[in-house]
DNA sequence: GGGCGGGCGGGAG
DNA sequence: ACTCCCGCCCGCC
């Protein structure tokens, strides 16, 4: 995330009456975040792109598809979730563009403001998930500590305020199943698929029932999609229904996609 | 494959 | 404050 705001103390109050008193000259731009929002329409690298951001960064994205290919549409889709007017921008946020090419979500300062604890530790997580793999939803529940909370992470990725930066997309079922999506299912099939995501061998290994990929040579586990996991020769390449089977042959879990012990049996 | 109970956070009343 | 309901789920049957 970068840094394009003014630096300002804690004391949001005092910065708040200052910024009222100050009203009728120029308004400070950390205040504007709070008031309204600007928005914008991009039209790559997905057909077209609304978002809604500040000097706090992007609050909500939303393809035109989503929207009907409508402003008004969008406006009032984000005036509904966040009380706050929305006015119209010359030029996107920068980084807005790179982060979107790259899928990196660092590339773009966000302003998940709005968002619980909960809702942006998951958030979090789910953003460092790199372009091309993918991770289940009980992985994400583990990063965050809250293994249990599985299904309160689907739910809160479907909350996700900015799908494509954030890339719920990337986050797929246990099962070998893409779950659910905002934009649908055809949608995260496309995103991943345009992240060269094979998804037939996907499928192929989940109707194997082979969720974990190793090597015999180095003796690491990893998720599939992981690059590491890609990168094994056929020769080599070993399948686990779970990571207890990986781990009993003497497979360690790769340090790079973190496999956790959730998994179907 | 399908069904079902368990699990959890958030929002509505 | 509490209860009830819903949801990009999971694992067992």
């Amino acid at each position: 995330m970068t840094t394009n705001r003014v630096p300002t103390g804690d004391s949001r109050d005092t910065d708040l009456l200052a910024a009222l008193v100050g009203l009728a000259a120029d308004p400070p731009s950390d205040l504007t975040g709070r008031v309204f929002s600007s928005w914008c329409r991009l039209e790559q690298p997905v057909r077209g792109v609304y978002a809604a951001f500040s000097d706090d960064g992007v609050s909500y994205l939303r393809t035109s598809e989503s929207v009907d290919d409508s402003d008004e549409r969008f406006a009032q889709a984000f005036r509904q979730r966040f009380r706050r007017p929305l006015l119209p921008a010359p030029r996107p946020p920068a980084g807005l563009l790179p982060a979107l090419r790259r899928g990196n979500p660092r590339d773009v300062r966000l302003d998940l403001r709005e968002s619980t604890a909960f809702e942006r530790a998951v958030l979090q997580a789910t953003a460092g998930i790199p372009r091309g793999e993918t991770r289940p939803y009980a992985w994400v529940a583990k990063e965050i500590g809250r293994p249990n909370a599985v299904r309160a992470v689907g739910s809160a990725l479907g909350r996700n305020p900015v799908p494509l930066l954030v890339p719920c997309h990337r986050v797929t079922r246990s099962d070998g199943h893409l779950g659910g999506y905002v934009f649908g299912l055809d949608f995260k099939r496309t995103l991943l698929r345009a992240e060269a995501v094979d998804l037939d061998e996907l499928s192929r290994l989940a109707e194997q029932r082979v969720f974990y990929v190793g090597s015999d040579s180095t003796n690491v586990v990893c998720f599939p999609t992981c690059h590491h996991a890609r990168r094994i020769t056929p020769a080599h390449r070993r399948g686990f229904r779970t990571l207890d089977q990986a781990q009993r042959a003497g497979y360690r879990p790769c340090l790079a996609c973190r496999p956790a012990a959730t998994g179907v049996r």
